[in-house]
DNA sequence: GAGCGCGTCTTTTTT
DNA sequence: AGACGCGCTC
C-alpha cells in the first residue's frame, strides 16, 4: 500500500519525496509547491521510522522553519517537529558551538554581536588604530569582514595572504588586514560571535576538531537544506562535511531566485552541485501551481534575458488570467496614491481582503510614501521588515543589559549600557577603561569591579560610580539561575531604572518606547509559557538566544482577530517565499529598480533581474506595476525612466494603464546604448578582486524646477517660471493649470486647478511643484 | 558630562 | 528630507 503522505502529490513531487537513498538536488521553480515536497519529506522520513531528533533541516528564516514545523505535526498528527534539529543556519550551528564553544576558545555563554554591535567595535578599532575613516567607511570594512568571513579567510590567513595584500595596497585600504585582526581578536576577547561567526568557528571546529565532526556526522541520519541558491561558501562547506559519511543529502532551491548575493551567497552552490555529488539524483519541479499562465508566462519571458541559470520550464494549468498591469505616474507621491487607488478598487469591486494584496518595493525607504497614500484612503496596512522591534534602541539597551548580565566580557553591551540611563559616567571614563584594559589585559570587569586596584586615572567619584553599576549587573547575574525570562527581564527594566527613565517620558516618542518595552514583556512572557509547555528551559540565556538571532517579530504576532486583514507593505527580499492574490511593484525605475548599485555589472544586473522574477511571481492572479517619472531623493527632484525590465517583459503580457502601448519614447531610443554598454562589461569578479564601490556614483538624473535656494526657507522658488495657464503637477494632487498667481515675494501663491475637479492655492515655497 | 546646533551623508537588499 | 556625528558651550 503507497503511504498515505504521498496521495496529495503530484507525479514528479512524489518521486522527490520518496527518493531517500543519497544525494539529491530538487530544482524548484516559483510557486511548484517546494515546501510542500520538503515538509512531505520530512514527514515521510519520519513514518519511514527515521528519528526526529537525528534529522537536521535548514531554513532560509526562522519563520520559514516555524511554518514547516506546523505543517509537519498537522500531517503526521502529532506534535513530532519539536525534536527535529530544524531551524536557520545561525541558530542550529549556534546551538552546536553553545556545546563545542571551549574547542575553539570560546567561553559557552558566548553573546551574539548583531550589524550595530559590529559596526561600533570597527568604528572604535579605526579610530584606534588612527586611521581616517574616511579611507576606511565603517560599512564597507564591514561588508569586507564578512565576505572574507563568509569565503573562511580568518583574520590570520587573510593578513598572510599575499594576494590580498597587494590588492588591499592598492586599492588603498593598505591596514585592512590590521582593522580585521584586532577586530577578531576583540570579538574573541568579549567572548562574542557575529552572524558570520557562528558559520566560520563552525567550520573552523571541524577543521580542528575531526572527532567532533565525525561525531556529529553520526549523530543525523537525514539532512535538508532549503534555499539552496542562497548558500554561502561557509554554509555550503558545512553542509559538505557533515553529509560526509551517510551522504543522505537533500537539497531545495531555485536558481532563478537567487537574491542574496550581496551577503555571499553563491549561485554556484546550486549550479555546481553535480560536481560535488555525481551520483546524485536529479529532480525539476516545473509545474506552478500558484499563479495564472499569464503571470508565469511573463515571469519566464523576463527570466530568460538571463544566461546563467538551469534550463527549466516553468508552466501554469491555471486559468489564464488578466494581464499585468503597467501605470506611470509623475511622482513618487502620486504612484503611493495610484496604488491605493487600485487596491480600494481591488477591495470594493473583487471581493478581495486587504490581506489578499501586497505592495512589493526596492528599498526600504520607499516605505513611507506608501504608507502615507494608503493611510489618506483608509486602508488597513502593515510594513513588514524595515526597522525590526529588536533593532529599536530602547529595545537594545534592554537586551544589552541581558547580554551583561550573562557574560561579563560583552565590551559593546558594556559601551551600550554603562551610562543608560545616566550614571554621570561619561565618554572619557569609558574611553579610558578600555584604553587601560586594551594596554594592560585586564578585563573591564575586573576593572569596573575594583577600579581602587588600577591606576586607570579616574577620581574617587567615577571610581564609585563604575563599582555601583558593576554590583547591579554582578545581582543580575546572580538571578540568571533563579529567576526565568519573564521575571529576569522586570528585575533589569525595574532596578536599572529604565522603566523610571521611559515612564517619565511624556513625548509620544516615550509613550511608543513605553508601549514597546510592554510588548518585549509580553513577548517574554509568551516565551516563558511556551518553554513550559514543552518542559524545556524557559531562563533568560534561552530567551537571549532565541532573540538573538531573530531579525522580526513576526512569531508573537499572531493577532487572532480580523485585525490582521491589512495590507502588506515590504521589500521584494523579504517578500520571498511568500504569495498574494495581489501583488503591487512599485518604483519599477532604472536606478532604483534594477538599483543603482547593480547598473553597471552583467553579474549584478541579473541579480535584479532574478529579483524582479521574484516580485512577479509572488502573484496568484493580478499582478500591477507602477512607476513614476519623476523622485524626491535627498531633498530634490530627481527624473527616472522606466525599468528596462518592463520592457522586458513580453509585451503580449501586460498592458499600460491609460494608454494603448509604452509611453515615454526617449526610453526606447536610448535602449540600443544602454544594451551594448552593458553587454561589453566584463563580469563583475568575486569576492578577491571587488571594487570598492564608490558613493559618488549619483544617478544622473535631470534636477527640475527646484532650485537650491528653496532649500532655506527664506529662500523662493522664482516665481517668473510660472505663467497664466501653465502646465503643473504636485506630488500629490496630480496634474493641474494655473489659474492665477498671486506674486506677494516669499508668500506669493498660485491659484491651480486640479484635473481632479478640485481648485486650490497654494504657497509657492512649500508646493513642490514640477512644470510640466 | 550633557545638551544643543550645525554640517555631512545617505538609499540597496538581511540571517 | 531626515539621521547621525561632531564640536561648541554651559
Amino acid at each position: 500500500m503507497e503511504n498515505y503522505l504521498l496521495k496529495d502529490l503530484d507525479a514528479t513531487q512524489k518521486t522527490a519525496v520518496k527518493y531517500c537513498e543519497g544525494p539529491q538536488l530538487v530544482v524548484a521553480g516559483a510557486g511548484s509547491g517546494k515546501t510542500r515536497v520538503l515538509t512531505y519529506k520530512i514527514a515521510y522520513l519520519i513514518s519511514q521510522g527515521i528519528k526526529p531528533h537525528r534529522i537536521m533541516a535548514l531554513t532560509f528564516t526562522n519563520k520559514a522553519s516555524n511554518e514547516m514545523k506546523d505543517r509537519i505535526d498537522k500531517l503526521l498528527g502529532y506534535q513530532a517537529s519539536q525534536n527535529i534539529w530544524m531551524g536557520t543556519f545561525h541558530s542550529i550551528f549556534g546551538r552546536i558551538l553553545r556545546i563545542e564553544a571551549n574547542k575553539v576558545g570560546f567561553d559557552s555563554n558566548y553573546t551574539i554581536f548583531d550589524a550595530a554591535d559590529s559596526l561600533s567595535l570597527i568604528k572604535t578599532i579605526i579610530k584606534e588604530l588612527n586611521l581616517s575613516d574616511d579611507t576606511y567607511k565603517p560599512k564597507a570594512v564591514a561588508a569586507r569582514i564578512s565576505a572574507a568571513k563568509n569565503e573562511l579567510w580568518t583574520a590570520e590567513g587573510y593578513a598572510q595572504n599575499n594576494d590580498f595584500l597587494i590588492q588591499d595596497y592598492k586599492e588603498n585600504r593598505e591596514h585592512f588586514h590590521a582593522i580585521y585582526t584586532k577586530y577578531a581578536q576583540r570579538c574573541k576577547a568579549s567572548n562574542v560571535m557575529d552572524f558570520d561567526d557562528l558559520l566560520l568557528y563552525t567550520n573552523i571546529l571541524f577543521k580542528i576538531s575531526p572527532e567532533t565532526l565525525a561525531h556529529y556526522c553520526q549523530r543525523f541520519d537525514y539532512i535538508l537544506v532549503d534555499e539552496y541558491q542562497d548558500t554561502n561558501y561557509s554554509q555550503y562547506l558545512i553542509i559538505k562535511k557533515l553529509s560526509s559519511t551517510h551522504r543522505k543529502l537533500c537539497v531545495v532551491g531555485d536558481d532563478a531566485q537567487s537574491i542574496y548575493s550581496f551577503r555571499g551567497a553563491k549561485i554556484q552552490n546550486i549550479l555546481n552541485f553535480k560536481n560535488d555529488y555525481p551520483d546524485y539524483q536529479l529532480h525539476k519541479l516545473e509545474q506552478n501551481y500558484r499563479s495564472t499562465q499569464n503571470i508565469v508566462n511573463a515571469a519566464n519571458s523576463l527570466i530568460n534575458k538571463n544566461k546563467n541559470q538551469i534550463q527549466k520550464k516553468l508552466f501554469s494549468e491555471n486559468t489564464i488570467g488578466s494581464k499585468i498591469k503597467i501605470e506611470e505616474t509623475i511622482t513618487d507621491g502620486l504612484e503611493g496614491i495610484a496604488v491605493a487607488e487600485t487596491i480600494s478598487k481591488l477591495l470594493a469591486d473583487n471581493n478581495y481582503t486587504a490581506s489578499d494584496c501586497a505592495v512589493l518595493y526596492r528599498t526600504n525607504a520607499q516605505s513611507r510614501i506608501m504608507e502615507e497614500a494608503l493611510r489618506k484612503f483608509n486602508i488597513p496596512h502593515k510594513i513588514h521588515g524595515g526597522l525590526s522591534f529588536f533593532q529599536r534602541k530602547e529595545i537594545k539597551d534592554v537586551v544589552a543589559y541581558i547580554r551583561f548580565s550573562v557574560n561579563q566580557k560583552d565590551s559593546e553591551a558594556f559601551r551600550r549600557i554603562v551610562n543608560y540611563p545616566s550614571r554621570k559616567i561619561g565618554a572619557t571614563t569609558v574611553n579610558k577603561i578600555f584604553q587601560f584594559s586594551e594596554d594592560s589585559n585586564i578585563p573591564i570587569w575586573e576593572i569596573i569591579n575594583y577600579p581602587e586596584n588600577y591606576n586607570v586615572g579616574l577620581n574617587v567619584g567615577t571610581q564609585q560610580k563604575l563599582k555601583s553599576f558593576a554590583n547591579l549587573i554582578d545581582s543580575f547575574a546572580k538571578q540568571i539561575e533563579t529567576s526565568n525570562a519573564s521575571e529576569f527581564l522586570v528585575e533589569v527594566v525595574n532596578k536599572s531604572g529604565i522603566n523610571h527613565e521611559l515612564f517619565s517620558d511624556k513625548t509620544p516618542e516615550g509613550i511608543s518606547k513605553y508601549e514597546n518595552l510592554q510588548e518585549l514583556f509580553n513577548a517574554a512572557q509568551n516565551f516563558c509559557d511556551q518553554r513550559k509547555a514543552l518542559a524545556e528551559s524557559d531562563s533568560i540565556i534561552d530567551y537571549l538566544e532565541n532573540i538573538s538571532l531573530l531579525s522580526d517579530l513576526e512569531n508573537n504576532e499572531e493577532e487572532d482577530n480580523n485585525e490582521n486583514d491589512k495590507v502588506s507593505l515590504m521589500t521584494v527580499h523579504f517578500a520571498k517565499g511568500l504569495e498574494f492574490k495581489n501583488v503591487l511593484i512599485v518604483g519599477a525605475e532604472e536606478n532604483l529598480f534594477p538599483s543603482a548599485m547593480s547598473i553597471q555589472s552583467t553579474v549584478e544586473l541579473e541579480e535584479e533581474r532574478r529579483l524582479f522574477y521574484v516580485a512577479i511571481t509572488r502573484a496568484k492572479e493580478n499582478l500591477f506595476i507602477f512607476y513614476a517619472t519623476n523622485r524626491f531623493k535627498f531633498g530634490n527632484v530627481q527624473s527616472m525612466r522606466p525599468s528596462r525590465f518592463i520592457r522586458e517583459i513580453n509585451s503580449d503580457f501586460v498592458e499600460w494603464e491609460g494608454k494603448d502601448e509604452s509611453p515615454t519614447p526617449s526610453y526606447t531610443n536610448e535602449r540600443t546604448g544602454f544594451d551594448e554598454i552593458f553587454e561589453s562589461k566584463p563580469q563583475y569578479k568575486t569576492f578577491e578582486n571587488k571594487p570598492q564601490k564608490q558613493l559618488s556614483q549619483v544617478p544622473k538624473g535631470n534636477f527640475v524646477s527646484v532650485n537650491k535656494a528653496s532649500k532655506t526657507n527664506t529662500g523662493t522658488i522664482d516665481i517668473s517660471a510660472y505663467k497664466v495657464g501653465m502646465r503643473v503637477a504636485h506630488n500629490s494632487f496630480g496634474k493641474g493649470e494655473i489659474l492665477e498667481i498671486i506674486d506677494e515675494g516669499s508668500n506669493s501663491k498660485l491659484i491651480i486647478k486640479f484635473d481632479t475637479g478640485d481648485t486650490k492655492t497654494l504657497l509657492l515655497k512649500f508646493a513642490k511643484l514640477l512644470i510640466l
